[in-house]
DNA sequence: CTTAGCACTCGACATGCCTAAGTGCTAACA
DNA sequence: TGTTAGCACTTAGGCATGTCGAGTGCTAAG
C-alpha cells in the first residue's frame, strides 16, 4: 500500500464531500478520480486511513467523511492554495479602494470576505500600539464631568467621559490640556503610560486631582482602545448551511454575538508560516464552535490585528484560504505600512 | 353566537398557541379555560372565527392557530399590557445606571432588552438634532489631509477625513478652525447647514477652497450622523426558536444584518397612542420578515429614535410590550431631557 | 500489493395499518 | 335562537414490515 496513494485518497475524499456534502464511497471515488486502481484497493486505503482516525463512517454501509484530524492533514501537508480569479481580484481592488475612514475600510472588507466566501468574516480592529499621540481635547460638559478626546496619527479617535473629581473652570481645563499635549504630543501610545506620571506631577497641586483622573482616562484610551472591538458580515450565510450544523447554528451565534470568545479566539491562533492559519472543529478552544473552523490571518502595519473567517468544518478550504490572504494583503496595503 | 364570548375564545386560542406551539383545539379549549360551555359551542364559535380570517387550520383535523390578522386583533383590543415583575424592574435600574458613554448605554440596553424577551433587540443612535456644538477640531494628518472632528454637547463625538483640495499649514489650518469654532459654538446641529455659508464667506479667499471642504464635511458630520446605525444583541435567540421560523432563519438574519431594512421598517412604523407599536408578520414590508413580527417604541429626548424587539410572529406580545415600553422610558430618563 | 467476488449490514423508502385528535354536521333541547 | 350531544369523517403520526441499494470487510487468487 502507498502511502503517497493513501494522502490522495484522503484529498479526494475531502474534495468530494466538501463539495456534495454526501459521505463518499470508494465506487464513486474511482470514477470521479481517475487514481488508476479499483476500488477495492481504495477500500483498503480507507480502512488504513480509518485505523489512522483521519476519516469515519457515519454508519456501517456509508461512504466516508474526513474527521477533524483529517481535514488537519488536508490543510497541513496536501492543499495548494488556489489562487484567485481575476474577476476576484478586481473586485477587491475596486471594492477597497476610495475610503478613507478606518471604521468604513474595515466595514467594507469584512462585507467583502463575507461575500468572496460565502461565510462569515470577522476583522478585528488594528492594533494602535504604534500609532502615536496626535491630538488631545478635553472638553468640559458637566462642572466635574470631562470628555477625554484622544486622536492618533492613524486618523483613529477615541473618546471617553472622566470624572474629575473636583470643579474645573474651562480656562484652568485648557491649561491643562496644553500641558499634556505639549508633553505628550507624538508619544506612541503604547510609551503613554511611562510619560504620564512625569506630566502630572508637573500640574499644581491645586488641579493634581483632575490631571490624575484625565490621564488616567488617557491611558484607557490609549490602551484598551479599539483592538478588543470586532466588526463582522454574513452571519446570514450560517442559515443558508444549515445542513452543516447539524445541531444547531444557536451556538455558533452566541459566540459571534461574544466578540470576547472570537477576539480570543483570533489572538491565540499562532501564526503560520504560509501565512494563513486554521482553527478545525474541536481544536477551537469554545465548544459552541465544535463544528465550525475559523480560518485567519493577521493583517495591518503591525501584523497584529487579524482577519478571518468562520464556517463549517466542511469547507473549502483552499478557496477560503486563498481569499483571507488575499484580502489581508490588500488590507494592509491600504492602511499604509 | 356572542360576540364577547368569540373575543375570549380568540384570547385563548392565542395564548394557548404562545404557550405550547401547537394548534389548538376546542376540546383542550374548554379544560384549560372555564368557558362555561360546551367544546362544540367553541367548535361553532372557531369555526365563525376562521370564517373571519382570523384563525386557520394547518389541515383538516387539527387545531387552529391564529392568523396574522389575528394576531393583530388580539393585540389592539384583548390583550392588557403585563406589568413588569419588580425584580425585572430592578434587573433595569441596575442594568442602566452608571454608564456615562452613549455607546456604552446603548449596548447595555440592548443586551438588556434582548435577555428580558429572549428576542432580537434592536436600538437605533438618537437622532443629534436638538444637540448643539461644543467644539470643533481640524487635525492635518497629511499636506492635504484634514481629520474633522465634531464634538456635540451630548457627549457624542463624530469625525471624518476630508480632503482639503489645497496644502495647508497647521497654523492657517488652526485659524480656520478659530473662526468656525467662534461663529458656531452653540449652534444646533439642524441649523448649522443654514450657519456655514457665512462663515465660510468670511475667510479668506486664499484658503476659500478648503474651508468650503471643511465646511461640507462638517454638515455631513451634523446631518447624516449616526441616526442612521443602530446597535442589535441576540441574534442567538432566533436559533433557539428555530421550530418558529419554518422556511429558515436565513432571511431573517439578512434582514437585521442589512440595517437599511431595519431602520427603514422602524422608521415606518406608525406611533402608536399606548406607546408601542407593533408590526405582525406579512405588515412588514420586507419579504424576509413575513414570519416576524416586530415590537418597537420611540425614545430620547425628541422621541424619534426607535427601540424595538424582533421575534416570532408566535410572540408572547403582552411581555414583550411590556419591556419594550419599560426599558424605552429607562432609556429615555438616562439620557436626559 | 492488487484485484475480484461474495456475504453481510444498514439506512432510506414505500406500504399498510392503527390510533388519537379534532372537525363539521345534524338533530334534539332549553 | 343559541347550546349541546352524538356521530361520521379526515388526517397526521407512530409502528411494523418488506424491499432495495450502497457500501463495507474479508478471503482467495493473481
Amino acid at each position: 500500500m502507498s502511502e503517497p496513494r493513501k494522502l490522495e485518497v484522503l484529498r479526494a475524499i475531502v474534495e468530494d464531500y466538501v463539495h456534495s456534502r454526501e459521505p463518499v464511497g470508494s465506487k464513486a471515488l474511482v470514477e470521479r478520480h481517475h487514481l488508476g486502481v479499483s476500488s477495492a484497493t481504495i477500500r483498503n486505503d480507507m480502512a488504513a486511513l480509518e485505523d489512522d482516525g483521519l476519516i469515519t463512517a457515519p454508519h456501517t454501509s456509508a461512504g466516508r467523511i474526513p474527521t477533524d484530524k483529517g481535514y488537519r492533514l488536508f490543510v497541513d501537508q496536501i492543499s495548494a492554495v488556489k489562487p484567485l480569479s481575476q474577476a476576484e481580484r478586481r473586485a477587491i481592488q475596486t471594492l477597497l479602494e476610495g475610503s478613507d475612514d478606518l471604521d468604513d475600510v474595515l466595514e467594507r472588507t469584512v462585507r467583502l470576505l463575507s461575500q468572496l466566501t460565502n461565510q462569515v468574516a470577522v476583522v478585528q480592529y488594528p492594533h494602535l500600539s504604534r500609532a502615536t499621540i496626535r491630538h488631545i481635547e478635553f472638553v468640559l460638559l458637566a462642572p466635574r464631568q470631562v470628555l477625554v478626546v484622544l486622536i492618533a496619527n492613524t486618523g483613529k479617535v477615541e473618546q471617553k467621559v472622566v470624572d474629575v473629581g473636583q470643579e474645573l473652570a474651562d480656562d484652568a481645563l485648557a491649561g491643562i490640556r496644553a500641558r499634556f499635549l505639549g508633553s505628550l504630543a507624538g508619544t506612541s501610545l503604547s510609551q503613554l503610560t511611562q510619560s504620564l506620571p512625569a506630566v502630572v506631577s508637573g500640574i499644581g497641586p491645586a488641579q493634581r486631582q483632575a490631571a490624575q483622573a484625565l490621564a488616567h482616562g488617557l491611558e484607557i484610551l490609549a490602551h484598551s482602545s479599539r483592538e478588543d472591538r470586532m466588526v463582522m458580515a454574513g452571519t446570514a450565510n450560517l442559515a443558508r448551511s444549515n445542513v452543516d450544523f447539524p445541531l444547531s447554528i444557536g451556538p455558533v451565534l452566541e459566540a459571534l454575538e461574544e466578540q470576547v470568545v472570537m477576539l480570543r479566539l483570533l489572538s491565540e491562533m499562532a501564526q503560520d508560516p504560509r501565512g494563513v492559519t486554521v482553527s478545525i472543529g474541536r481544536e477551537n478552544p469554545y465548544d459552541g464552535l465544535a463544528e465550525a473552523s475559523v480560518v485567519a490571518t493577521a493583517y495591518g502595519p503591525d501584523s497584529t490585528a487579524k482577519i478571518g473567517v468562520l464556517g463549517p468544518t466542511r469547507m473549502d478550504y483552499p478557496t477560503t484560504m486563498a481569499a483571507v490572504r488575499a484580502v489581508a494583503r490588500y488590507l494592509s496595503r491600504i492602511l499604509g505600512p
